[in-house]
RNA sequence: GGGCCCGUAGCUCAGCGGUAGAGCAGUUGCCUUUUAAGCAAUUGGUCGAAGGUUCGAUUCCUUCCGGGCUCACCA
């Protein structure tokens, strides 16, 4: 590939519709002048908003005589005989151009009419405001900064093709507000989540991504070869257990926030690598987790959106206020209508379970039938933030059981807009119960269950048998939760650069 | 992986058996306060790819490629 990417140029440069074409020869134009059309340093005296904060009180027709230097990228030209108009963008904010014959003389004005659309410039000039009231630098001086080769999409439908818009998000970017503005917020909830962490005295620490047993989780992973040990390694489905590693080292806080990687079905809730947050504090339990989550949600979402009171898809979702909290069992009975328990036999269950059209695997016991109705009949229906708990013990091989129910754990769920946002638990801390179901898990991978466990992680049983305290996890989805809070209803706009086939071949 | 839908100019879209259109962008004129500027002229397409049916296919059929939604699986 990289010998003949000289070849693929050229017979790019062949193939190139008659737009590049004609950039191109401005390019060659410039060269054969001795001007580089790719400058290496601009220094600005403004940003645009700055500009725009600055001078927006000033009269129509006021002219402040006050020079600035800003630069950006031109969004558009309006050629209008001896005066004309463009756009320029910065990363802060757009401002008018205003250029003219009288104040650039005949041969600036027409070298500066001809750049592009795309076209990133310096320009100096001086703030003043139109007759129709739009603040504008009347440009006295301008250098091209870099040259734009390619046509932008068009101003006013902007990009719109999916795939186009994932593929080159860097086009998205720079002609979708919408594009920008949900990387920006999604910048805002992970900055505004590690701050209220951190000001926990919660450690950020970093733990491994290529791991020999995936542990934490149950899902395909990746697997991936190290050449030097010739050994398989796996990318993690998530960091648990090294976390707890961590608190069995008597770190009591930490809390990691970075990319799982699950080797599974892309859809749009779900892509092949997703940002986790995973907290883990010692001496607390699951309540503790839930009142945890819900301030830091909330907390997030104030520093990023501003508000609690979101809209998604429409339908108002209310974060302010005390959240939901409700078992498993009692949400299948409020939401699906349905009465099931553990009290209930395997048989009676499976009876029901199949009266609404619930297929089951062979290998299911109750609590995993018990959630099969979970899942089916009410995830789908909590739209409003929901708490809920006693998750079946079968289902949650690392959470601690109930002392007065062992069917069920100290765990909840957090669903918002009917999806999955959290989970949490009183880490199961007790090495030997540990170890038994590991062992389970792996049997169930014997049985045909890919997604189960291939190994048990006995180093990790070691490290329980040195003690870990008491200690309450807690995972949030941070591509779900920027999707709530943006108001995008596929997890590929959340994801700068989302999975894709490969373009060619 | 199954089902449904989409792929036409750089972008946004029409056309759907008779050989390709619009708007924006581009190019050339005119225009010194416009702002989706305007007016006039104009360039630009192997109609995703390959087969098939037909006198003739962008249009109908098949396969393939890419994408979207959805079901299954998962977070």
């Amino acid at each position: 590939m990289q010998k003949d990417s000289e070849v693929e140029v050229s017979e790019n440069i062949e193939n190139i519709n008659q737009l590049m074409k004609q950039r191109l020869q401005k390019l060659e134009e410039m060269r054969a002048s001795g001007e580089t059309a790719f400058k290496s340093k601009f220094a600005r005296t403004h940003l645009l908003a700055d500009v725009i904060h600055a001078y927006s009180e000033i009269e129509p027709g006021e002219n402040t005589g006050q020079e600035v230097t800003v630069a950006g990228r031109i969004m558009a030209i309006r050629r209008h005989g001896k005066a004309s108009f463009m756009a320029l963008k910065d990363r802060t904010a757009s401002i008018q151009l205003f250029l003219s014959l009288g104040t650039l003389g005949e041969e600036n004005y027409k070298k500066f009419l001809d750049y592009d659309i795309g076209d990133i410039v310096g320009i100096t000039g001086t703030v003043f405001k139109t007759r129709r009231g739009e603040l504008s630098i009347d440009v006295k001086d301008f250098t091209l900064l870099t040259k734009s080769l390619r046509p932008l999409p068009e101003k006013w439908h902007g990009l719109k093709d999916v795939e186009t818009r994932y593929r080159q998000r860097y086009v998205d970017l720079i002609i979708n507000p919408h594009a920008r503005q949900t990387l920006l917020t999604r910048v805002k909830v992970v900055k505004a989540i590690r701050k209220w962490l951190d000001n926990r005295n919660f450690l950020e620490v970093e733990t491994p991504m290529l791991q020999a047993i995936p542990g934490g989780a149950t899902a395909r992973p990746f697997i991936t070869h190290h050449e030097a040990l010739d050994i398989d390694l796996y990318m993690r489905i998530a960091p648990e257990l090294y976390l707890k590693r961590l608190i069995v080292g008597d770190l009591e806080r930490v809390y990691e926030l970075n990319r799982n990687f699950r080797n599974e079905g892309l859809s749009v809730r779900h892509n092949p690598e997703f940002t986790m947050l995973e907290v883990y504090q010692a001496y607390a339990d699951y309540i503790d987790m839930m009142n945890l989550c819900e301030s830091l949600i909330k907390y997030a979402a104030e520093e990023a959106v501003g508000t609690l009171k979101l809209t998604y898809q429409e339908q108002p979702v209310d974060l302010s206020g005390e959240w939901q909290r409700l078992t498993m069992i009692e949400s299948i009975e409020k939401y699906g209508g349905v009465k099931v328990s553990f009290d209930q036999s395997l048989d009676e269950l499976r009876k029901i379970a199949s009266e609404h059209g619930i297929r089951l695997e062979e290998h299911y016991g109750k609590g995993r039938i018990i959630n099969e109705f979970f899942e089916k009949l009410v995830e789908g229906k909590l739209w409003q933030p929901t708490f809920v708990t006693d998750y079946p013990t079968e289902i949650s091989p690392l959470a601690k059981k109930k002392p007065d129910n062992p069917d069920v754990t100290e765990r909840f769920e957090l669903i918002i807009i009917g999806l999955e946002v959290g989970t949490a638990f009183s880490e199961l801390t007790d090495p030997v119960d540990q170890l038994t179901r590991f062992e389970a898990q792996v049997k169930l991978h014997e049985y045909g269950d890919e997604e189960a466990p291939k190994a048990v992680d006995y180093d990790y049983v070691r490290a329980l048998e040195y003690g870990m305290p008491p200690t309450g996890g807690l995972g949030i989805g941070i591509d779900r939760l920027v999707m709530l809070l943006t108001d995008n209803y596929s997890i590929r706009e959340v994801i700068s650069f989302p999975h894709m086939r490969p373009e060619k071949g």
